[in-house]
DNA sequence: CTAAACTTTCAATAATTACTGAAAGTTTAT
DNA sequence: ATAAACTTTCAGTAATTATTGAAAGTTTAG
């Protein structure tokens, strides 16, 4: 496989992943482009690398910079404005993790908590519904809390804080 | 709050979370329906209760058995099938990770391991690519191994085994 | 101040994804 | 075998989501 195919292959698999991690294609492209790219690159360069227009481009430059993934960067006697992204792969995930549980796991929680605190009435079907959502409730708190706990770890948090432990 | 508010409630969140499971909104409101339910539902009722359609409510239900969270149930003197989801969040949790592990995580390890390991012609780029890819593929199989792990563990997982170990 | 270089916005449109409903298929009871 | 009861399939349609491109906005140089 030569250079070109594999960075191909890159951007399109990373883009279509996009929803694992909860953006979309197009800011999942331009995310991946930079990522493997030498040095940082104004829009129309990624415009041109990505085939899309203007506006997509500079929307979803924006909203990668609004989850703190990307950054502008002036370069001196450059009009155009240019853009990185975070390179290290930690730190990435750290920052996803954490975007991710504020905009969609913390609200969430907050439903589960209001649902599960109803007035028990005493019917089965009532106690059913407080007895599951407390439960899912439960779950996904854990789960969130587990997350932000790993992801704070500074150093090598997986490999080394983990999974030693759960061998 | 009343019952029918926090049941439609919980519904609608949990229904419009699917994302983040990786699945679809009516699937996901299918399975909160059997999830707060006392007893198995017919096809006919769940219909009713979602206002969607028949076929909608088919295949729906066919890809919540596929993914191993709903199971038909027979009921002896009915003609009708019925359905019943999974009531345990730790088995839900367990199913879900290992199913997107399976149908989304280990396809991409399989790219990024490609992409990564092509062959390295010196320059700059290309090197830049490898090393960035090996990175993306190395966090992705930690977190892969990390999450399937956590999921197999069948006693109260999270609260026992890792909280102690993280504090 | 003015013009050129560049970025953002957003209404229109395209692409994708989900849903419907009726016809075809299947199972069970008699 | 037949018919009633039920489920599945899938072409057509609707709803949602992403993208374009041109106009409006902003910044910088001179």
């Amino acid at each position: 496989m030569e250079y070109q195919e594999a960075k191909e292959k890159f951007i399109n698999t990373w883009g279509s992943l996009g929803t694992l991690w909860g953006i979309n294609k197009a800011m999942a492209q331009i995310q991946s482009l930079l990522f493997i790219s030498t040095k940082p690159l104004s829009m129309e360069e990624i415009m041109e690398e990505l085939k899309i227009s203007r506006g997509n481009t500079s929307m979803n430059l924006r909203q990668l910079m609004d989850w703190g993934i990307v950054t502008k960067e002036i370069i001196r006697g450059e009009r155009k404005e240019f853009f990185t992204t975070e390179k290290d792969v930690q730190e990435l995930a750290r920052i996803v993790a954490k975007e991710r549980s504020r905009r969609e796991i913390k609200p969430v929680i907050k439903v589960l908590e209001d649902v599960s605190s109803i007035k028990d009435d005493g019917t089965a079907k009532t106690k059913e519904l407080i007895k599951q959502t407390k439960a899912l409730k439960d779950l996904t708190d854990d789960l969130d809390t587990l997350m932000n706990k790993l992801v704070n770890q500074k150093q090598n948090w997986l490999t080394k804080s983990v999974f030693k432990l759960m061998k």
